[in-house]
DNA sequence: ACATTAAAGTATCGAGTCGAAACTAAATCG
DNA sequence: CGATTTAGTTTCGACTCGATACTTTAATGT
């Protein structure tokens, strides 16, 4: 009847929520901002980041306008595909990102003892991934822990997507991206 | 530069919350009902929920009222100040939380193995220790590890709070209090 | 005692969030 | 090439939240 695990995962994120109605932003615009600094080129999009924020198009669509508005984002138009728009972090955009209110929680979790904080990644990572795979949705996981990542594919372009037969580097490599799949388990009969 | 756990809480946070529009009640009034069904006798008021949840008086007003006029809360008088409101679930309230949102997470918190939970909930409960220390919040923690808890006092009222001298039953005990401090530490120099 | 101050809670307003639905424009499908 | 799908925007209405002003009751100070 009580549920002490929940209730804290829903404090901490109240107290992050709190703080971040400091430098001028709001809630939504700190985690629209965060995204974009986080997502690779397949998923700088406001459609990729309604998926993740898993709200509606529109919603997000004005959040984005209010931060193209204040300078931190640009919309670059996108040479493949005419309706699609590419979000970009302007510099005055990661300057911001610079006195994100989050940083405080992250400082608390750096201050932890190392077995603290890697027990707890490990089971947040878990349970993340199981709270997405009831609802099937997209784990927007690291670029190089997925399924179609495949390392040093050819000199220049040192990993590939195999999935949409794309360059990586080493920094898209560590990005996230609404493709994003696990390595494959071993296939049961289920 | 990237903050994988703070992320991590932050959209399990967010997963909660997406859900939480559901059996007619929104996010805001589903914390109210939680909390609501947690506080103990000196923290089952507007003013205390306010301080747990980090809004503001009016808000939380509001969302009380909407949760009184569904029926799920009742504001009772208090016979010791005439000011106070003391809220108490009603039996619908009890029954509506039986379907929380909050409880798919829950849920996967228990399939869970159990190293990963007990670790995960003591890394969160330092967590939150930590963050609340810096900013001089109320933890908001169990009566019964509360520095001013007196287990057996007497008979009849087997346990006391000898902060605010008043007898204390074993279901008291496990209820979350406004004014609850951890046991002191043993004192250093600092 | 009695005026002052503090505290518990309410009411109102404005900026912002969010989902739903209608819409535009571009790409894809058949 | 026409029909459908997809990316994104706009508009609307219900709701959240902080700020502020307010009422009622309790505590405090002289």
């Amino acid at each position: 009847m009580v549920t002490p695990i929940s209730t804290l995962v829903e404090r901490l994120a109240r107290l992050v929520q709190n703080d971040s109605h400091t430098g001028g932003l709001l809630p939504s615009q700190w985690e629209a901002l965060r995204y974009v600094e986080r997502a690779n080129r397949f998923s700088s999009s406001p459609g990729a980041l309604a998926v993740y924020l898993g709200l509606t198009k529109g919603t997000v669509s004005q959040t984005i306008k209010v931060l193209a508005g204040k300078g931190l984002v640009r919309k670059a138009p996108t040479l493949a595909d005419r309706r699609a728009v590419k979000l970009e972090l302007t510099a005055k955009g990661r300057e911001t990102l610079k006195n994100d209110p989050i940083q405080e929680m992250q400082d608390c979790i750096d201050a932890l003892p190392a077995g603290d904080r890697n027990s707890m990644e490990t089971a947040l990572e878990n349970l993340l991934r199981d709270m997405l795979k009831n609802r099937l949705g997209r784990p927007f996981g690291i670029c190089r822990s997925c399924r179609y990542f495949r390392r040093d594919h050819e000199t220049g372009a040192p990993h590939l997507c195999s999935l949409l037969d794309e360059p990586l580097s080493n920094d898209d490599s560590n990005l996230i991206c609404i493709e994003q799949t696990e390595e494959a388990e071993h296939p049961d009969s289920s």
